[in-house]
RNA sequence: UCCACAGUAGCUCAAUGGCAGAGCAACCGGCUGUUAACCGGUAGGUUCCUGGUUCGAGUCCAGGCUGUGGAGCCA
């Protein structure tokens, strides 16, 4: 006999006929007298070992019996195609000759059935090993190298922004502050101001990290600690951004639908709502976003609804407000010209309507909401200076953000994506909690 | 911060104000094709906490705690 060689599950296909080595984690066991079917998970994918008395030596058909989910083995056997064998790839089973245990598992918490919120996120150390959020995860690691692949490919380089910071990046209320050798400081809830100091010396930048926002909101879009991808282009407009992004995001999806078909029907995600996104998106101004609320108002007779919707011209959009305007659209929708107020301090206001910015927010359908927004930024030091005394910014704190509108300052243009809410987009998921492998939330910190 | 709902076995849930229950998991036994197997058996309870009403409270009342869904805020 062959002496056995190590192979991950993913490959199992290429090993039919062959003796092989796997290694892993028992994810269930079901007995059946003189046969026991063990479903194995090594992280790469899930393959159904079949253990036979008659094909296996006495204490390895006990262990066999015995074996608890969860529990960590060694197998040896023969790769066999099977078109009853459950699993990932699937379609292929592993006739166990020699069994190992290689670390024994307690009762597992998080059986085959129904749990709860609490109960699993309490156990989220152990909850990444189900398939759901195995693959849930495994996507999300995809959409970033997406992310990042794409922008490289497009000239952009990655230039890390801080996450300790002096000041706020737009407002003062929502930062987690932390004792800097006595002196206050706060973590980052944006990389955006360092990437325009960074576009004056590399033209097209991004930076990708973690960013945290104290906000007190419960809702299941919101994270404390969430990651963003943030692009900045020299030399770029409001309208070539839009074009940029609609290319970018269509480069995402279609990257997770030819790589994860598997993962996707795992997570219950229903793919032709994936495959209609593809640029051009729509693009609709503020202006008519606010009208065609108005419009959608006038025809809902519930009051609570009614009430939900209502938007006066010059308010910012809510999650109600948002979710309507996406359901219009079967692809994400743009929508620029935000009032200036509603914004963020460094965005262009138009020269002909300056109670209006050049701003895009591009909202995903399905009532995902918001995942990316951005901006022309101001370039012109006047204004700018204007903007921060205004908004009651300490101007210290931004001097070096001013200055460089003294040097060769020009329009530039960039956005932000958050990772989860496109995460919890592309895979469907009721809640972005699914959407990262630990998530921080008002109520949970642990594990 | 506001609104709504919930908390009973390890898990998911039942129980008209009147004996605390089921399925799954665990444990013991059976079964050569299971897919959240099936069949028989065993064990498992501070009904979230504090106080109140009542002959009697898991159930009704008050306060609190925790969680869930939504709003606001935002990516």
């Amino acid at each position: 006999m062959a002496s056995p060689t190590l192979i991950r599950i993913a490959d199992i296909a290429a090993h039919e006929g062959e003796q092989v080595l796997l290694q892993g984690w028992v994810q269930a066991r079901t007995g059946k007298g003189r046969l026991h079917f063990i479903r194995l998970r090594d992280g790469s994918g899930i393959v159904q070992c079949v253990a036979f008395r008659h094909e296996m030596d006495e204490d390895g058909f006990a262990l066999a019996r015995a074996l608890t989910q969860e529990a960590a083995i060694r197998v040896s056997g023969e790769v066999r195609r099977d078109e009853r064998a459950p699993g990932l790839p699937g379609g292929y089973e592993v006739g166990v000759q020699r069994l190992e245990l290689v670390g024994a598992a307690e009762e597992y918490p998080i059986t085959p059935k129904e749990h709860g919120v609490e109960f699993l996120m309490d156990r989220r150390h152990l909850w990444v090993r189900s398939s759901r959020q195995w693959a849930i995860l495994r996507i999300r690691a995809t959409i970033v190298s997406a992310m990042r692949n794409w922008l490289d490919d497009e000239g952009f380089l990655l230039v890390d922004t801080p996450i300790i910071t002096p000041a706020a990046g737009e407002e003062t209320t929502t930062l987690f502050d932390i004792d800097y050798f006595g002196e206050q400081a706060f973590l980052a809830q944006t990389g955006q101001l360092y990437n325009e100091a960074n576009i004056a010396a590399f033209g097209k930048v991004y930076c990708f990290g973690p960013t945290f926002r104290a906000e007190k909101s419960r809702t299941r879009r919101h994270l404390l600690e969430f990651w963003m991808l943030e692009p900045e282009i020299a030399f770029c407009t409001l309208e070539e951004l839009m074009e940029l992004q609609e290319r970018f995001i269509s480069h995402v999806v279609g990257t997770v639908l030819e790589k994860h078909s598997q993962e996707l029907a795992l997570v219950g995600r229903d793919t032709t709502a994936l495959e209609r996104i593809k640029a051009p998106f729509p693009r609709i101004s503020y202006d008519e976003a606010v009208e065609r609320l108005h419009a959608l108002t006038s025809t809902i007779e519930d009051a609570e609804q009614r009430e939900l919707l209502a938007i006066e011209h010059g308010e910012d959009f809510g999650s109600p407000q948002e979710t309507a305007i996406a359901e219009q659209f079967d692809r994400p929708v743009f929508v620029y010209h935000y009032p200036t107020a509603v914004k963020a301090f460094y965005m262009e206001p138009l020269a002909e309507r300056p109670e209006l910015c050049r701003s895009v927010d591009l909202l995903a359908p399905e009532g995902y909401g918001e995942i990316t927004g951005g901006s022309e930024r101001i370039h012109d030091l006047a204004l700018i200076e204007e903007r921060v005394a205004q908004i009651g910014l300490p101007r210290e704190a931004y001097d070096w953000y001013l200055e460089l509108r003294k040097y060769g300052s020009v329009p530039h243009s960039g956005f932000g994506i958050g990772l989860e809410r496109t995460v919890a987009w592309i895979c469907g998921l009721p809640h972005i909690r699914e959407s990262v492998p630990y998530a921080r939330m008002l109520n949970r910190k642990s594990p």
